[in-house]
DNA sequence: CATTCCAGTTCTATTTTAGGACCGGATTTC
DNA sequence: GAAATCCGGTCCTAAAATAGAACTGGAATG
């Protein structure tokens, strides 16, 4: 039966799951991330059937995450590049990342780690902070209805 | 044909999707962290089938996301609690549900928010450090072979 | 002890996926 | 400048995943 839609869902995490939550839409974006631009090079770095990457990429460009792009070598082809929505899901990828490198690798296996590139020494943890700067727990938030767009402050 | 697995890949972040990364499981591992428990509830609130929800509980358990713990009002029955490693993927919620907000919703739409329960202010957007604690960008950013288990400091 | 609740399992129709064959235009090779 | 190859797809098929409904068997409830 047809996959259930969250795209009308209340809920942000159902949204986005919605709009990036299948099997290859986020490992795409990781490659775009990595400089992977053009279909060809998406297709053998994921290891992607075509018909797969193709409806794929389509829906990302649909959803506003990439955009299609002259490419940058002068040839007549396109290229698969990043939007300033997409360029925001890098939050998502590092902290899926920070949550596999901790919870997926036997103590022996080699693994990478994302670096500051000015200094070389690995980022930070991610950290949950209330707005005025206190660490906080998961056990110290809530989730709350937000004000709907007061359009004259009151 | 059978879905293409990423549980010995190298990258964290295909490792990650590989087990949590499907239609179904955030949202469960959402509502543990909402306090959701018990099969029903989870069935009823994501309007999910039941076959379905029985075999990603299932996968979540395997994964050692959630465990079965006795139900704590005392029945016969049981209920799904997050483990340690659940716990662990708050920040991929928050990292999804911030980016939703930011970019999925309209204007005018009523929308929630995850907000400090001490002082009911919305939570700092996540933002990416050095380990020294300079604010990072995406382009700021490498990623590089770790090095293997030091065992003996050479 | 009859009824309803709970937590699933089983079954089926439909959709999605993986993978390969195919195809037309662009580019490189000779 | 013709042939061979590359690129970026589309189309087709078999197997697998999904949604939804029906069924089951033990627990709680009256």
């Amino acid at each position: 039966m047809k996959r259930k839609s969250f795209r009308e869902a209340e809920c942000p995490v159902a949204r986005t799951l919605d709009a990036i939550g299948d099997w290859w839409s986020l490992l795409i974006v990781r490659d775009a991330f990595d400089g992977i631009k053009r279909f060809g090079a998406f297709q053998q770095n994921l290891g992607i059937a075509k018909g797969m990457l193709s409806t794929r990429l389509r829906d990302l460009v649909d959803a506003g995450v990439l955009e299609l792009v002259p490419a940058s070598d002068g040839s007549a082809y396109q290229e698969y590049a990043l939007t300033e929505k997409g360029r925001g899901l890098f939050l998502v990828i590092v902290a899926l990342r920070q949550w596999g490198e901790d919870n997926l690798y036997r103590e022996d296996e080699p693994r990478s780690v994302l670096v500051d590139a000015e200094k070389g020494q690995p980022i930070a943890p991610l950290g949950l902070r209330a707005s005025d700067g206190r660490r906080l727990d998961w056990t110290d938030t809530r989730v709350e209805a937000a004000e709907i767009n007061p359009r004259k402050s009151s």
